[in-house]
DNA sequence: GTGAGACTTCAAGCACGCTTGAGGTAAGCG
DNA sequence: CGCTTACCTCAAGCGTGCTTGAAGTCTCAC
């Protein structure tokens, strides 16, 4: 069972991925990869699904599902490194993607290091608290989405 | 049950912490916000329990578990907003996990942008496709997580 | 006092991403 | 040829974070 050839076993797509072989039978079956048999029913895979299960663990890195990663798959030959004409737009898409959460962090991040100097006293405009402005439409009068206890100075979170 | 005194309904909380009814009694029962009954059993919950909730949410952005959001608020008063000493440290603690997530995802992009450009042709060095360079130490010889097919120049995803 | 609507509990279900186990088969070294 | 090890399928289970549904109860405006 081990076979050095052109075609890995189960096992040793899993020693070189670095997953699990329930977690490859899983992608197999999600479609993620594919497989030949052998006449007794054994997987085969070719090499070049290392480059797809490289391609999946950085779609979960970069916070996609299984199937969106499946999709943006779809858009790469199955069986050879996609060119660069290819390769561009799911790279491009992508770092969209990560710029976004990257700003969504920093957002957060500083909201965080408000609270934390400010002795962040104003409940009504306390980023963290209220993350959308979405507590200011939210009824009459000041509305605060945490605290609602307006005088209490030295108040946040 | 439209009582806007000082305890809230559950129907109260949820409409203004954005958050569903069940989620709040999964919440409770996880012991992340607490309750008071009235006689005949229902919660009423106190205005404090918005500043806990927006403290979970804020918490699951960084990517923190609701039992990890749990420890940290038990680590709050619960009644009342925390001191900024009381509040310090946890928000420190989260800055340096916002701090890594960024970290990270500004690796991966640079990563992807590599890729993009380059034709990217060295799979024993792309980065995407070896993340952690665990590969290189994983048996005699080049390595590549990925690809597997040393001269195969134009590849790469 | 009554009726609508919000609330209660408890059990089950769902989605995601796998893992585990049972029972059995294939591959390949010696 | 035999033995060991890796593989196979299928069903069930798990952890997280909730939602849904059934069956019943409480509140409160009128």
């Amino acid at each position: 069972m081990t076979q050095s050839a052109d075609r890995l076993t189960i096992g040793e797509l899993a020693a070189r991925s670095g997953l699990a072989t329930s977690a490859l039978r899983y992608y197999e079956e999600l479609g993620l990869i594919s497989s030949e048999r052998t006449v007794g029913g054994q997987r085969r895979y070719h090499r070049a699904m290392l480059r797809r299960l490289a391609f999946v663990r950085a779609a979960q890195r970069v916070g996609l599902s299984l199937d969106e990663a499946g999709q943006a798959l779809a858009r790469l030959p199955d069986d050879r490194a996609p060119t660069a004409a290819q390769w561009a737009p799911v790279a491009r898409a992508w770092q969209r993607r990560i710029d976004d959460q990257i700003a969504e962090l920093q957002l957060l991040r500083r909201k965080l290091g408000g609270c934390v100097g400010c002795g962040c006293l104003s409940l009504k405009t306390c980023a963290l608290y209220n993350p959308d402005d979405t507590a200011a439409t939210h009824g009459p009068g000041a509305r605060w989405l945490l605290g609602d206890t307006p005088p209490e100075p030295p108040a946040h979170l």
